[in-house]
DNA sequence: AATGAATGAGTGTTCATTCAT
DNA sequence: AATGAATGAACACTCATTCAT
């Protein structure tokens, strides 16, 4: 079932100016660059979006609502949790930051500038949401006895920067070692050791 | 001895585009904003640099060549390292990268959009630095056998994004946990634990 | 018996159009208003009118046509003038014209923007035939003797100068005390005494 | 001594502004017309002035203001008030208004919408300058036995109405003999007689 | 007949840059 | 060396108008 035509082309301006914004920030980015890679007027983005701080605004709580949602769905497996079920979870935390590229570039900029997109808060509350969600595995990997000894609260702080820091440090130029070495550093940031280069043989 | 004149203006001018561009983008960054935050009429920034992309370019290359001059230094320190000279050695990363906000915004702001700034390479240049020295320190570390078997450049991929995520994915409100948290994280990327929090007793 | 569905509809949104061209003028009035304040789409606007300008011309005419109607209707009764029936038709152009702020407004911008609209000529039209009838009158009255020696071509601008500016020269506040500064003066005009202070004992 | 170079670069726009904003309304009028009347690029305007309504308010005030210089500096000639000399003030204010067709229509046009230019109030301030001035007037003709009876506040109120209405409601199309009609019945609202034709004999 | 999504000409305004002083 | 008046390219945004539904 087909989205209605204009439920469609809001989304097509959406996509477009998430490209955008994150590859050229916010002032670079025209409304008429916008239109052309959505493929509509200049005047539509208007029939859609009130002025280019709402989309932009747009660009910044939709995806943080998705990262809320996943991680608020991912919350409800922590019931039994073993080693290899954490290692899961974090390999896709990585695997999800690391797709978000454009989405993690443009929460950066609004980090960086708080005194311009100060309406923002989603942004707030999902750094609350994710470091009570890592505390929680924390403790519970400790009562398990799978993790060592660790202050729950600054394996979060840790944790997402690294996260944040991994995407964002370096440019997409065909990383294929990235994978690993984040996988392999990320476990290490809750006490875990990763496989090791002579385990492939 | 005081700089000359002129060239204690072209500081004062450098110093302000450096606050301003951190902290609004080069964009929103107006040439009118940094010489009334310099103290010197608009007319005056164009006497020291040629257009404003010029003075953006030297505030993400004189910090930069900082950084580098900072790492050669350190790196005649690692002859006879040990591992409290190691955590000593991260703990001072630790404190650049968090004294250096205005100046790793700004790199940030570069890595994002690497077509729009694309001239620049110093930044390439201290990456490369950077990882080779982190290298070597887990080569060292491993030989002297106070760090894990470890791949060398995953921990200087990790420890180089946990760097930048650390300071730029959190504003500066209420660091004083964070030292404490970042550098414990930090170790543990080389494979080191850090204090716990009994052993404050 | 009421106007056919269409009619009833086409005459909301000319009295919308009247309401909101008078009040803001031509171009800061938007069609979106209009058809907003007569309670249709805006593109009903369009079914009716041709363009923003054919209402705007219409909000000119359609009242000018009815005013020189009632002047038509006005030179019957001059057959038999009295003073006191000039007194009363002088009330009546009063009146006439204090209530109709709104096409007078509309007027007034017609004629300081002649070049704008100068396609519309009724307003000529009836400059000629307003100033044709008071010319008559005053001959009638000089020649019944109820009127000094005038000039009627002098009364016949001046009193269509007095009535516009009475009308025009001052907001809607107040107006009560206005109406008998007006009769009275209008009374002068054509050199009667009106009423004075004393004679309502 | 001529004004130096930008002061009479500001008020070259100011003339053009004046120009053709009574001409075309305030929204008719482009920043880019102004400039090309005025002879500067339309950069230029933003120099002088901070936008579009700042410089429409210089063009209703500044004009307002010198009407009030005018009629203040008149006050002072009232001591020693005969009939010659009333009708001559009479003349003169007829003069003005009529030279003044280019102010005046943008009075008018502020007068008209309120709403729109609520925060311009030089135009009260005249208003009521004016009418305590005429009201001074006549309370001194009835005094000295060359005006008839009257309610002082009336004929202001009537006399500014008609001074407007003389201006405003006629375009600019070689009128010559409006300035004896006008004058003659501006002489009737005071209780005057004007000069009849025969006089002339 | 009625609607409103789509369009793009045209607006006010900003701001980097030039250059005469 | 220092200034800031002058310029005009470029932007966000508005709105009359068209036209498919």
């Amino acid at each position: 079932m087909a989205k209605p035509r204009s439920e469609q082309k809001k989304d097509d301006i959406f996509k477009a100016a998430l490209k955008l914004f994150s590859h050229n920030g916010f002032s670079k980015t025209t409304i008429k660059d916008i239109a052309a890679e959505a493929g509509v007027s200049f005047g539509t983005v208007f029939t859609y979006y009130e002025n280019k701080e709402a989309l932009f605004t747009e660009c910044v709580n939709r995806p943080l609502q998705l990262f809320k949602k996943v991680i608020n769905e991912t919350k409800k497996e922590l019931t039994d949790l073993t080693e290899e079920k954490l290692k899961d979870i974090i390999r896709k935390h990585l695997d999800l930051f690391m797709e978000s590229e454009k989405e993690l570039r443009i929460v950066q900029y609004v980090i960086g500038q708080p005194d311009r997109f100060s309406e923002i808060n989603a942004l707030d509350e999902f750094v609350v949401l994710f470091l009570g969600y890592i505390q929680e595995i924390v403790h519970t990997g400790m009562e398990k006895g799978f993790l060592p000894k660790s202050n729950p609260e600054e394996v979060g702080y840790g944790y997402l920067a690294f996260l944040m820091g991994a995407r964002l440090t370096y440019s997409d130029q065909a990383y294929p070692m990235f994978t690993r070495a984040f996988t392999n550093q990320a476990y290490r940031l809750f006490g875990m050791e990763g496989k090791r280069d002579d385990e492939n043989i």
